[in-house]
DNA sequence: TGTACATCAGTGAACGCGCGTTCACTGATGTAC
DNA sequence: TGTACATCAGTGAACGCGCGTTCACTGATGTAC
């Protein structure tokens, strides 16, 4: 039954791929392996051989996200403005529970409270990636000092992710839209004004 | 061992004020039965005889957990003029987890997105303590229309919901004090500027 | 008011179940000569 | 290049454990007369 290390490799993708997905979805305890092992069509010895345990692999799969969010936001900035690269990322964080495929969700929103509740390593590479998405808000943010710049980026991603918070637990779509709107306007109408 | 009916309902008041602080200070899925009949020192059969099960117990915990916060908003802003109101209930907010004893949590911070998986029943009492925060907030809001003072009110809540969520998975204090003072700039400086 | 009985708050052992994980095994892949 | 052997990706049954919950039981409380 062995497999070439080409196809092995593609298996721990796989494997990693699946999990993150499901984690962003439906959070960190209620996806069990038996959901993983299934979602990756595979047997629990399989899996052993790639993954050191469930929290190691929920390690990797909150890094994979992050890089994957990020890298979705970074790209959306390319070629454009101070202006638009902020429009966009605050329209694309609103929007990433709304689009059907979700191929950028944000841990930060999407597990919320549950990483405070992870062992530190899960922290460590969550407050990472806050730091990095602030620093990207900031690089386009025309405030006098880059402090200056990093304090506004910071309060605007808490907006962000209290606002996606907030409107994945609405129960009617049109409430979380109302949500998602009132904090794009907050931040446009009254933080980026001129 | 029956006890008289006095001693019952506080044994019924015991349990949910030790649920409801346990479930929002480690999380839905992580506190278990045990860990509830413990700390409110009973043993199962005396848990069954007044909740129905573990969601139902989440479900009258969320609600006790929403009358508590907004009382103690609501409390922060009698006799105080708008703009101290709001800066009251903006501080207490974003101070909920930092003060030692805790006695007000706000389960839309301290749950997130563990509320969007729960059941069409909580997540109800979650919305409707959303829709509660948001209008004590805009009542001390001084905009030409009431739909404008919600739509802030909304925003205003996103922001703290986020800072709180975020302070709360910083590994050090002071990575939290500077999530959680971001935000109160950001909402002071420039959405209740003049 | 006192007595007889029914009620029911709370005990604690036990239940079935699904959890994360282990391990003996298979057989194709990779390696050594 | 061909052969012999070691490696190891993946299978699938089984493990121990803790989960939420049930139930027969106890005995003080509440009720009826």
């Amino acid at each position: 039954m062995r497999k070439s290390r080409a196809q092995a490799a593609e298996t721990r993708a796989r494997i990693l791929s699946t999990a993150t997905k499901m984690f962003l979805d439906k959070g960190l305890a209620t996806v069990g392996m038996r959901d993983v092992l299934a979602g990756a069509s595979l047997t629990p010895g399989g899996f052993y051989r790639h993954f050191e345990s469930k929290d190691g692999l929920i390690a990797e799969a909150s890094s994979a996200a992050f890089d994957r969010a990020y890298a979705m936001l970074e790209s959306e900035t390319v070629g454009k403005s101070p202006a638009q690269a902020v429009e966009r990322i605050i329209s694309v964080y609103l929007g990433q529970s709304q689009v059907s495929e979700k191929p950028y969700l944000c841990p930060l929103a999407m597990l919320g409270a549950e990483l405070s509740h992870s062992d530190p390593q899960v922290r460590a590479v969550a407050m990472n990636g806050h730091q990095r998405i602030v620093q990207l808000i900031a690089k386009h943010l025309t405030h006098r000092t880059r402090r200056g710049s990093l304090a506004t980026a910071s309060g605007i991603l808490s907006t962000l992710v209290g606002a996606v918070t907030l409107a994945d637990i609405a129960p009617d779509s049109a409430m979380a839209s109302a949500i998602l709107s009132n904090a794009k306007v907050l931040i446009k109408e009254h933080i980026l004004r001129p």
